[in-house]
DNA sequence: GTCTATAGAGAGATAGAC
DNA sequence: GTCTATCTCTCTATAGAC
């Protein structure tokens, strides 16, 4: 089920079916060819716009693909009435993301990221790079939520790191169950932590 | 680095060096060839005991994976006094094995498991099966020990989400930091829901 | 810049000698 | 059963016409 793209440039719907079939079929089985056919795009458009080939396609995957999901949790968390909610609703829409798309679309970067982590080094730094970016985003919310200082970045890494493990599990079993669980799991490790004074 | 096998029987020393690879590299990111040269084994040998080729071999390096990692993890938990300590041995043993390794070995099933959820349905089935293995076992040993019984399920689902999302992380940005911090968390978890009564 | 054709390497799989 | 040679297909990457 290609996603429609109507007439966007060519370089935004190379990326745009790119993002999409990494994060689903991982950097090693998506080929270059099935990308620019889904994207209806010329074969050579792709390294007239990448001359880096792949590995700089999907280095630029990853990067936009972590400003995306980082846009997407300040939309989420920042109206929300306290933190504790919005941790809670980005769970939630999570889950809701997994049924809409038949545990197709997880997170952007996580199946790269496994399968890069030992092979591919200036893929793995920009993983790391997003992981940490999420990290350091979440970190200053707790703190500025009330959490102690020397607890948020320990909860921070706790709780992407229960957003992640769900999204695997709920991938592999095609069920929210995990989803609903790291939810809870999160929401009661955030408010213990929100709840003790420092 | 190949770890050695001596003179294992050749069936024994393609799975295992499967087994590595696949953890390692992932599904599609690890070729035949390399499989049976690293492991010193004739290409043919492969398609005599996997006559299925690599979907079949790659089905059984993740319910050995499997077995082998449940294992492991009664081995650890079962000699401790009590589950909240085996719960946290297990969390620094992993961390450990991250460092001894550089990094390379961590659970035996995520990256291919990531890679096939939506790709190779067999695969996906057979991780699913692993998932759910080891979702039991934890589940059982929390209701055991004392956890409400509504609670124990989601509770194990939670806690495999921690450590599957820390080795991701620890994997991706080279440190233990998250596994730290996914190991406070899952005692935390466990604490508090051994400490309710039901 | 856009697009096609193809090079060169490597994949998974198989045939068949021994 | 063990092992080698090779088949066919697909991959990434490039050359070059337009």
């Amino acid at each position: 089920m290609p996603t429609t793209q109507a007439q966007a440039p060519t370089r935004d719907r190379i990326l745009f079916t790119s993002a999409e079939l990494f994060r689903r079929q991982g950097y090693a089985g998506t080929g270059l060819k099935q990308v620019t056919t889904q994207a209806e795009a010329p074969f050579g458009s792709l390294y007239h716009f990448w001359p880096g080939g792949k590995e700089q396609l999907a280095e630029e995957v990853l990067r936009t693909g972590g400003d995306f999901f980082l846009a997407l949790y300040r939309a989420i968390v920042d109206p929300a009435p306290d933190l504790l909610t919005g941790v809670r609703d980005f769970f939630t829409g999570a889950g809701e993301t997994l049924v809409a798309t038949g545990y197709l679309d997880a997170c952007p970067i996580a199946t790269v990221a496994g399968e890069v982590a030992s092979t591919h080094e200036p893929l793995r730094s920009a993983s790391a790079d997003v992981f940490e970016l999420w990290t350091a985003a979440l970190t200053a919310d707790l703190a500025h939520a009330g959490a102690p200082e020397e607890q948020a970045r320990p909860l921070a890494l706790a709780v992407i790191a229960l957003l992640e493990g769900a999204f695997l599990l709920c991938r592999t079993l095609q069920s929210t169950e995990p989803m609903d669980a790291a939810a809870d799991a999160a929401v009661a490790l955030v408010r213990t932590a929100l709840e003790t004074q420092p």
